[in-house]
DNA sequence: TGCCTTATTGACATTGATTCTCATAATCAA
DNA sequence: TTGATTATGAGAATCAATGTCAATAAGGCA
């Protein structure tokens, strides 16, 4: 761990969620100056290998970066607004709902012989202040 | 319906799934020559917009393209795999998944007040081959 | 049908996020 | 220290995707 992973690990840990590279580069600037843009490209592959970071591909031209807490309370989907891009995350879970990922993870592990590491899912729509302008 | 387009919907429901928009041109040329690359993004996007096709973003630098065939037997989730990018579509545990998805759908529909249009589902993991090699 | 308005096309240029390159600097185990 | 190894930062390069614009095509109407 060197200096410029541990500011960006630590900032990414406290921050607001989402954030594009540019975005956490511009934020570091501030409080570590000198930090350069290919190595917070480098350090976020680096992270999302590790599993540490979730990287994620939302179709507005780059991608965002989120610290991937551990434990229930972290662990969430996502409800994103197909208009102005907003996103929610929602932990609201049904028991039903973890339950059949874990059965689904199983079967598909069986059948086509993967080993399943992670999943995503998401619903796509408009928000509130969208949905009204169509 | 002009022709490039018809051609562009058409090749894409005949094809095999998950082309990106350069596959697609470069297909098209064969039988279509003289259609440009931007016709061929345009078109993408508005049959993404008009709900005919579905535009992946699985990370390998460049979105990809699947008709979206009606009813059950098309309607289909992702496993992907992490290290080749193998992607594989699976049907089979539907009907919980799909009982499942509605609720959800309801439950984030009231409680964040949008208007849910679509989901997305997908297993991330490695496949039969990439497992070995770790 | 012929005319006119509007939308679409294709070639090319441009943008912009991400990756590459490479010389310098930090890391770390003897 | 010392030398081998890895990480860094500045800038260049890549390349998917979008923008520009003159030429075409589509479609409505007399
Ligand atoms: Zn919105
Ligand atoms: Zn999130
Ligand atoms: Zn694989
Ligand atoms: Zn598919």
């Amino acid at each position: 761990m060197t200096a410029p992973r541990e500011a960006i690990l630590e900032f990414l840990s406290t921050s607001s969620k989402h954030m594009s590279a540019k975005e956490i580069y511009t934020s570091l600037q501030k409080k570590y100056p000198g930090i350069g843009l290919s190595t917070v490209y480098r350090t976020l592959n680096l992270l999302a290998r590790m599993g540490i970071v979730t990287k994620l591909l939302l179709g507005d031209g780059q991608s965002r970066y989120e610290f991937k807490s551990k434990g229930k309370s972290g662990h969430h989907h996502h409800l994103i607004c197909t208009n102005c891009g907003i996103i929610i995350d929602y932990r609201e879970f049904f028991e039903e709902e973890l339950q059949l990922v874990r059965k689904t993870e199983e079967k598909l592990a069986k059948k086509y012989k993967f080993m399943i590491q992670d999943h995503n899912i998401e619903y796509l729509g408009l928000c509130e202040k969208c949905k009204l302008k169509y």
